[in-house]
RNA sequence: GCCAGGGUGGCGGAAUUGGCAGACGCGCGGGACUCAAAAUCCCGUGGUUCUUAUGAACCGUGCGGGUUCGACUCCCGCCCUUGGCACCA
């Protein structure tokens, strides 16, 4: 026997196993392989600086899950990869005064140097990296794919503009009127942009939500909101004085009688139309003032609803199909230009919004819903938007409104008047940034033939190398501009537009099957053998924009036959983020936590500091660093650590003082298994019939413990299964401070034990194993099975309760604890019932088998 | 404003087809070891009151009601909080 130290020394246990996973190919997946298949998948990072312990919960996570399956005899697909482009590698490449390949590339490396102290492994021979050639290839092979089928366009419109990042933003990149990364005022621009029809989809992407039976009810919630869909019939309105006619959507056709005047987006047709119109000059200023202003107003803050409603009156009237009358047409601010027609019919007696301006413009309120049959309310003091009876619309008087609704709407059909319609909240996706470090949209503007797509012979579309990096991207280049057409050789431009990163990501997932092929995007074949993703984990900030680009990228390719799958992701799981104190001193910023003086003063100037829990971020001062972390503790610790802080979909806080608790258990581990380490030289059988009674509960635990650490583990419940974990090493120091245990039971259980931990520690996990007399890797091992009859109980012991507050407790054999009569007379006898119970009646007895018992009196 | 989630000891959190609230961890208190400290190990730890060295009673899962033999769990009405959406006609 060996004499091996009981010190748990984790750097070298972890320097020796950190890059054994990998040498040994055991994350290496065979994808010709066809049985018990599982694509488990993270969502990849964008390589920005360097990682801290609130982003390796993610990857903790995964590691720790395919470490489970692979020990369960899964195949498992576990790659990774990186979402390279974007606006942030090129800011940061501004300010260092280098190439934005450079510091990606440097990240890059960074992240890869932290997953292996993380002992987090992946198979990286199929990795992606978004930012190279061989990838966005295929990026810009998919838009041309897009393009063919008539779902990618160009249109003029106004966007939104951040003139500190000089760029154009998507509608969900600004909130409440700011930049998203910078938080800049956002101004509007007129610009000639890229757009992906999703639109066309929106009744798949929302309908098939029902079939995602694996998502979390919230993100499919967030999702069909976003999508927003809903239906009404489009009302056609003529003009009272001119040709033509108003086009307007409403989800209430009961409520027209009630309509009293129209309102315009500033940005509609017909605006600019009667401006031009209009003789008399002041009228004519007075108009295009407000239109101007308006306009001017980006739309974000206008939809944000911030502004108070304001509007102006045309000059114009349009005729109501209902009753022929005519009324006033306006131009008003809260109407949206990009939802429906731009322009509404308003109806101020039953919509809130309608009610607040007509008020303010003296414009009449009709009342034509009443609560009760027959029986209007009269003035009204706000507008009535709930259901209920047709009042003052004619032969329709008395209709409820859900009829009205399609009544009025078959009226309006059979008159040519009107159409039933849905319309949904979801715009086109705006896929252009003005900028360099992203995938080129790979189209030609020539002179003659218009724009033309770049052949699919001449892909990729390189991005220019060039030193310095402009504001405005591509259409700086020169050299990458000018280019000739494919159609007709003459001199042509290229587009110098590079793609929203959110079209990287929509796809990654997929080329990961192939990801080194470089004839085709992928391989049909096997990418339907392998997916959809069996199990996807990332972050909830993801929840709408990329899962929903992503399916959208999935349905054109299934509608195009290049895959056999509709939905990317059977299944779904959102952590929540990890957050940690961070101190503010009113004077001088954020200060690091380290440097916080006793009694919270902030060193600079004495002050007393702010303390709040905050995401962890640089800006905050308030990160965590794992390679201290590490250096301290050893990647083991902060792996069960993280697992261990609390429910992994919710928000948790870093506490550096509870580390040193999920060290201090791993110390027990490590010396409760090296301490008995020489029992694995010799033969140690047991037989859990002849225990002794502290044995066999030990048995029973041990057996306990793997149960719920693989239930536990299928329902992501971390944080219980490392505490099922901790009891049981409490067990075992139990039972050793007692007594002498049998020598094979002691071996059995640490061997279990080794096993079911090594998913979340892996370094001691492997150490062990090869310590225990291992020669391959204990992901070669199979995960243990619990032994359904070691978990019974030969006694039980139930809780006596009187009109349910527990009284006493008793043992009884397991075989009558579910034996009324028998349980009757044993409680009854208890000094402790009997006195209490005394010469009452006995009303109920009730009997919860092996748990307890009520009496009733 | 609308939608969704959450509110449990000094702290992070366990426990819901209704069945002994507070597992596990942190912190704290006491003890062992030590010249001492750290580390480690053992014991205790929701509150109040009584009792007295063994316990007992009452209260207790945001607040107020209700259903039930029994409610952290279910129902009704509130309060606070965190996310998402927010003039979508």
């Amino acid at each position: 026997m060996t004499e091996v130290s009981v010190d748990y020394n984790f750097k070298a246990i972890e320097s020796k196993w950190r890059n054994y996973w990998k040498e040994e190919g055991l994350f290496d997946t065979e994808l010709s392989e066809t049985e018990d298949n599982f694509y488990y998948l993270n969502m990849f990072p964008y390589p920005s600086g360097t990682m801290h312990v609130g982003h390796g919960r993610n990857y903790i996570i995964g590691d720790t899950l395919t470490r489970f399956m692979m020990m369960n005899g899964l195949n498992v697909l576990n790659p990774m990869g990186f979402d390279a482009f974007g606006l942030p590698a090129e800011n940061a490449a501004i300010e260092r005064g280098i190439h934005p390949r450079e510091w990606t590339e440097d990240n890059i490396a960074d992240f890869k140097e932290q997953f292996d102290q993380w002992g987090i492994e992946y198979d990286w021979d199929k990795e992606v990296q978004t930012h190279t050639p061989e990838y966005y290839r295929w990026t810009q092979w998919l838009f041309l794919k897009l393009y063919e089928e008539g779902l990618a366009y160009e249109d003029v419109s106004p966007v939104n503009y951040c003139p500190h990042c000089d760029t154009v933003l998507a509608n969900e990149q600004v909130i409440s009127g700011k930049c998203e990364r910078c938080g800049s005022e956002v101004e509007e621009k007129e610009l000639k942009q890229w757009f992906f029809k999703i639109t066309d989809y929106a009744q798949d992407l929302l309908g098939d939500l029902d079939k995602l039976d694996g998502w979390p009810d919230h993100v499919k919630k967030m999702q069909a909101d976003w999508i927003g869909r809903s239906e009404g019939v489009e009302i056609k309105f003529n003009l009272a004085d001119r040709p033509g006619e108003l086009n307007v959507f409403t989800t209430r056709p009961d409520t027209l009688y009630g309509a009293t005047y129209m309102a315009l987006a500033p940005e509609h047709p017909l605006v600019e139309t009667v401006i031009e119109d209009t003789e008399d000059p002041d009228k004519k200023d007075e108009l295009r003032a407000f239109t101007d202003k308006t306009k001017r107003i980006d739309q974000t803050r206008r939809a944000g609803g911030e502004l108070t409603k304001e509007g102006v009156f045309t000059g114009e009237y349009a005729v109501n199909p209902i009753n022929g009358e005519e009324i006033p047409i306006w131009i008003a601010n809260f109407v949206l230009t990009e939802y429906g027609s731009g322009a509404i019919m308003s109806v101020p007696g039953h919509d809130q919004r309608d009610f607040e301006f007509a008020e303010k413009y003296d414009i009449p309120i009709i009342e034509v819903i009443a609560p009760k049959k027959d029986n209007p309310t009269g003035d009204l003091d706000e507008a009535y938007e709930e259901p209920g009876y047709l009042v003052n619309s004619g032969e329709f008087n008395g209709l409820d409104s859900e009829e009205a609704y399609e009544v009025i709407g078959s009226w309006l059909k059979e008159r040519d008047a009107g159409e039933f319609t849905v319309n949904y909240k979801l715009r086109d996706w705006l896929i252009s940034r003005q900028r360099y470090w992203g995938a080129p949209i790979p189209m030609i503007h020539c002179p003659d033939c218009g724009t033309v797509p770049v052949p699919e012979e001449d892909l990729p579309v390189e991005l220019p190398d060039v030193e310095f990096i402009g504001n405005k991207g591509l259409a700086e280049i020169d050299d990458f501009v000018e280019t000739t057409c494919p159609v007709c050789g003459a001199p042509a431009k290229r587009d110098t537009d590079t793609m929203d990163t959110f079209v990287d990501s929509s796809w990654y997932y997929i080329r990961y099957i192939s990801a080194n092929d470089s004839k085709k995007i992928f391989d049909t074949g096997t990418v339907n053998d392998w997916l959809p993703v069996d199990q996807y984990v990332g972050g909830v900030e993801h929840a709408i924009l990329h899962l929903l680009y992503s399916r959208f990228i999935t349905k054109f390719l299934n509608d195009v036959d290049l895959i056999d799958f509709n939905e990317p992701f059977a299944k779904l799981f959102t952590q929540g983020m990890i957050s940690h104190l961070a101190y503010r001193c009113e004077d001088h910023g954020w200060i690091p936590p380290e440097e916080v003086e006793d009694g919270n003063k902030c060193p600079e100037c004495g002050k007393e500091l702010s303390v709040t829990m905050e995401s962890m971020s640089k800006s905050k001062k308030n990160v965590v660093s794992p390679k201290d972390l590490i250096e301290e503790y050893g990647a083991d610790t902060e792996r069960i650590y993280t697992l261990f802080i609390g429910p992994p979909e919710k928000d948790v806080e870093w506490s550096d003082r509870d580390v040193k608790g999920s060290h201090r258990f791993l110390t027990r581990v490590w010396r409760l298994a090296a301490e008995h380490l020489h029992l694995f030289d010799g033969d140690h059988d047991f037989n859990p019939e002849e225990l002794s009674d502290g044995e066999k509960a030990l048995w029973r635990k041990i057996n306990q413990t793997i149960k719920e650490v693989t239930e536990d583990l299928e329902g992501f419940s971390f944080n219980t299964a490392v505490s099922s974990i901790m009891e049981l090493t409490n067990e075992f120091y139990r039972l050793l401070s007692e007594v002498d245990p049998d020598p094979g039971l002691i071996k059995e259980g640490i061997k279990k034990m080794t096993l079911i931990i090594s998913p979340f520690t892996p370094f001691i996990g492997e150490e062990l194993w090869h310590r225990m007399g291992h020669e391959n890797s204990i992901l070669d091992a199979d995960w243990p099975e619990w032994d359904e009859s070691a978990l019974e109980k030969e006694e039980s012991e139930l809780a006596v309760q009187i009109n349910g507050k527990v009284r006493a407790h008793i043992k009884v054999a397991s075989e009558i604890d579910d034996d009324e009569e028998k349980l009757r007379e044993k409680v009854l006898k208890l000094d402790r019932i009997s006195e209490k119970v005394d010469s009452k009646e006995v009303k109920k007895f009730i009997v919860v088998p092996g748990n307890l018992v009520n009496i009733v009196v």
